[in-house]
DNA sequence: CATGTATGGAGAGTAGAGCTATCCGAGTTG
DNA sequence: CAACTCGGATAGCTCTACTCTCCATACATG
C-alpha cells in the first residue's frame, strides 16, 4: 500500500507518518520508483505501536525512538531493552547533592538489601526512586515515604509475574516488543487501576455515599 | 524575606518564581511599598512543593496549577482533589469508539464487578484503564493485558495503604496536601521501583550473571 | 547622602517539541 | 490527457516553560 492508505488504516495523518519517517520511528517503505513506495503490515503496526507508546505511554518522540530502536536491533538484549524503556518512562532530573538525597539513597540502598532484590545503582528506577524519597524529605511528606516497603512488596509481586508472562525465548524481536508494551503500556495501566483503587478504598473508609461522583473532576 | 533570598533558599530562579507568580502556581508575596514584597516560609514550602510535582512528578505547569488550586481551595473536598491529582498524573487522550475500546470498557467493567470496587466511569483512571487495555487490543498484548487482576490485586493492596497513611480528619489544607503528594510522588515512587523489581525478577529467572549492568542506559 | 545593586511588575523574546503546510517534479487513476 | 496522489524536502506554526529586558522605585554601603 502507498501512504494514502497507510495514513487511513491507522488514523494517523501523511503529514505526521512523514513525520515519523523522517524522525526514525517507522522504516522508509520499499522504493518502487524514485517518488513511489510501498509500506506493508508491519508499517502498519508500527504506526500503531508508536501511538500507543506516545499517546497511552506518553512517551515523547525522542524516548519513542529509542526503545523502538531497542526493538529494531538484534543486537540489544532483553536486559538492555528494559533498561531502556524504563529509562524512557521515569522523570528524568540532574542530580542534586544534599542531606535529602543522602538519607533518600541510604534508605533505598536499605530496602533493596533487606528484600534481596538483585538490582544495581545503574538501574534508572534506582536513581528515580532516591530523587522521590529525596523530594518526600524535603517536603515532611514522610507518610508517603513511610509506604516504600508496602510499594515495594506490591511491585516485586507483580514484577514476578510481568516477567513469566512477558518474556519468551524463542522469537527475540517479539519478545522485545513485549517487553517494551509491557513497561510502557503496563506502567500506565497501573497508574490508572490505581487511580481506581484509590477512589474505591477511600470511599470505603469514608462512606461511599459521601461523595456519588467522587473523583471526578 | 525578598525574593533573592527566596531564590536563593529554594534554587529556583529569581525569573522562574516571578513565572509562577505570573501563573498563580505561588501567592504573591505581602506588599510592604509598590515595588517590595516579603516572603515566608509557606513560599519557601510552596515552592518546593511546585518543583516536587514538575520535575519528580512530571506535571506540566498547568497540570500543577490545578492540583494546588485544589489545596489551596477549602471548598474542595479530599475527593476532589483524588480526582484532580489523579486526572493530572493520567495521560488524556481523545476517545475513540471501535470495536478494541468496546472490549476493553466491557473488561474493566467486569474487574471492577470482581472485585466490588467502589468507583465509577467517572474516575480518570477508568477512561485511562480502558484506554490502555484498547490500545494492547490492537497491539495484540494479550499477555500483558492478562495481567489485568494481578495489576487490580497490586493497586487493591497499596491503595488501603495509601488512604490510611494519608489522610487526616483534622487539618484539611495539609490531608489535601499529602493526597497530592501521595499520588503525584507515589505515583513516581512506584514505577522507580516497579523497574528495579523487574530488573530483579529478571535476573533471578534468567540468571543474575548474564548481565551485571543489565538495565543501565 | 551618593552610588550601585536589587526589586516588582509587565512585556517581549527564546528554544524545543510535535506537528502541519507548501512546494516540487514524478507517478497513477479514470 | 486531466486530475489526483506520491515521496521528499523545507518552512512555518502552536504550545510550553521559561528567560530577558525594561523601568521606576527601594534598599544597602561607604
Amino acid at each position: 500500500m502507498r501512504i494514502g492508505e497507510l495514513s487511513r488504516r491507522t488514523d494517523v495523518s501523511v503529514a505526521s507518518i512523514k513525520y515519523y519517517l523522517r524522525e526514525g520511528l517507522l522504516a522508509p517503505g520499499e522504493l518502487t520508483s524514485p517518488n513511489q513506495a510501498h509500506y506493508d503490515e508491519a508499517h502498519v503496526r508500527r504506526l500503531r505501536l508508536i501511538r500507543a507508546l506516545v499517546d497511552v505511554g506518553g512517551l515523547s518522540i525522542a524516548g519513542a525512538r529509542d526503545v523502538l530502536a531497542a526493538v529494531d536491533d538484534d543486537q540489544v538484549s532483553l536486559y538492555d531493552a528494559l533498561g531502556r524503556a524504563q529509562a524512557a518512562v521515569m522523570a528524568r532530573t540532574e542530580p542534586v547533592d544534599d542531606d535529602a538525597t543522602e538519607r533518600a539513597g541510604k534508605a533505598v540502598a536499605e530496602m533493596v538489601e533487606r528484600r534481596g532484590w538483585i538490582t544495581s545503582e545503574k538501574n534508572p528506577g534506582w536513581r528515580a526512586a532516591v530523587d522521590v524519597l529525596a523530594a518526600l524529605d524535603r517536603l515532611g511528606g514522610e507518610r508517603v515515604a513511610g509506604l516504600l516497603d508496602v510499594y515495594a512488596e506490591a511491585m516485586e509481586g507483580v514484577a514476578g509475574h510481568e516477567v513469566e508472562a512477558v518474556v519468551d525465548r524463542d522469537e527475540r524481536e517479539r519478545s522485545v516488543e513485549r517487553v517494551v508494551t509491557g513497561i510502557v503500556l503496563g506502567g500506565a495501566l497501573i497508574t490508572a487501576l490505581r487511580g481506581m483503587a484509590e477512589q474505591s478504598a477511600s470511599a470505603r473508609r469514608y462512606g461511599a455515599g459521601a461523595a456519588p461522583d467522587a473523583g471526578a473532576v
